[in-house]
DNA sequence: ACTATATCCTGTATGC
DNA sequence: TGCATACAGGATATAG
């Protein structure tokens, strides 16, 4: 679920109460959340107990926690997962998977995760990048992307642009949401094929993504529900200012022509029949 | 190399 | 009210 404005929006939330704590214990309450981990459960929770938090770090939508010795610990929030800092005599929220508690504090971190598609894994090693995510590229935010490059790489594509927006290993951050108000920005059919868009239009695109990152970004996220909330249990309030996102049968805000529904890669794509048609371009052959 | 599909899960909304 | 079905913001593995 969350994409990168609203993990961002958490890591920047757990950067604020977290750091700077030394994990005291740490308990599981299913095993699912922390498969990824290389060993058992109860190992997960040995390793982590003792640890201070230094930093939390993030690249599209994986964060890790750094330690102040070489590891840190690998999170990802799949489609509802959720940290939540909360005082240690709260009850915890539904579908509380994992908790920490710290040393000399009366906060508790917890992840929360209703459909368990996330999990957290200690990364040995991984303090200044967790080799298990060498192959998410950099995300449009960073200050290592290049533009220039990522459109050359991006032009080289003979899928539909929207699949290579959702490309982790292309460009990182962006899922359903911000793909789809980044095409309607850009006036783009998300099968149009990438090679058949000049490098000039594919630097355009990325710089509409950045755009709609950074203003996601700036209202907090997106919130439809409760499944996505910020580490406070705040939600986001970008969903006011989609144009197409699930907005199915209402009005373009451009041209007023009423918004698409499309069965696209398994899920739903939402885009403006009239200003997102169709395309007839085709990538040279090879 | 690209594409389509299935899979991991739970909860909610919808229609009958 | 009960039941079946569809759908949900992601990532990965596999088969073709």
């Amino acid at each position: 679920m969350p994409e990168l404005p609203e993990v961002e929006t958490i890591r920047a939330g757990l950067e604020r109460l977290v750091v700077g704590k030394r994990i005291a214990e740490v308990s599981v309450h299913h095993p699912r959340s922390v498969r990824r981990h290389p060993g058992t459960p109860a190992d997960f929770a040995r390793a982590l107990a003792g640890r201070t938090i230094v930093g939390i770090s993030r690249r599209g939508k994986y964060l890790w926690f750094a330690f102040d010795d070489s590891d840190a610990m690998l999170a990802h929030l799949g489609m509802s997962g959720q940290f939540r800092v909360d005082c240690a005599g709260e009850a915890p929220p539904p579908n509380t998977r994992v908790e920490f508690s710290f040393e000399l504090s009366d906060i508790v971190l917890r992840f929360v995760d209703q459909r368990m598609f996330g999990g957290l894994s200690l990364s040995a090693g991984g303090v200044l990048g967790p080799p298990e995510i060498a192959h998410i590229a950099p995300d449009l935010l960073s200050q290592e992307v290049d533009l220039d490059g990522l459109a050359a790489k991006i032009g080289g594509k003979r899928s539909g642009i929207k699949r290579v927006l959702l490309d982790q290993s292309v460009v990182s951050g962006i899922g359903n949401i911000y793909a789809d108000e980044t095409l309607w920005r850009a006036r783009l059919h998300y099968g149009h094929p990438a090679c058949a868009l000049p490098a000039g239009r594919i630097v355009e695109l990325l710089e509409h993504a950045q755009g709609v990152l950074r203003e996601a970004l700036a209202a907090g996220g997106t919130s439809f529900d409760a499944l996505y909330v910020g580490v406070a249990g705040e939600a986001g309030y970008f969903e006011r200012s989609l144009a197409v996102y699930g907005r199915e049968g209402l009005p373009c805000p451009r041209c007023a022509a009423a918004i698409v529904r499309e069965p696209f890669m398994g899920r739903s794509s939402f885009r403006c029949p009239k200003c997102q048609p169709h395309y007839r371009q085709q990538c040279p052959a090879q």
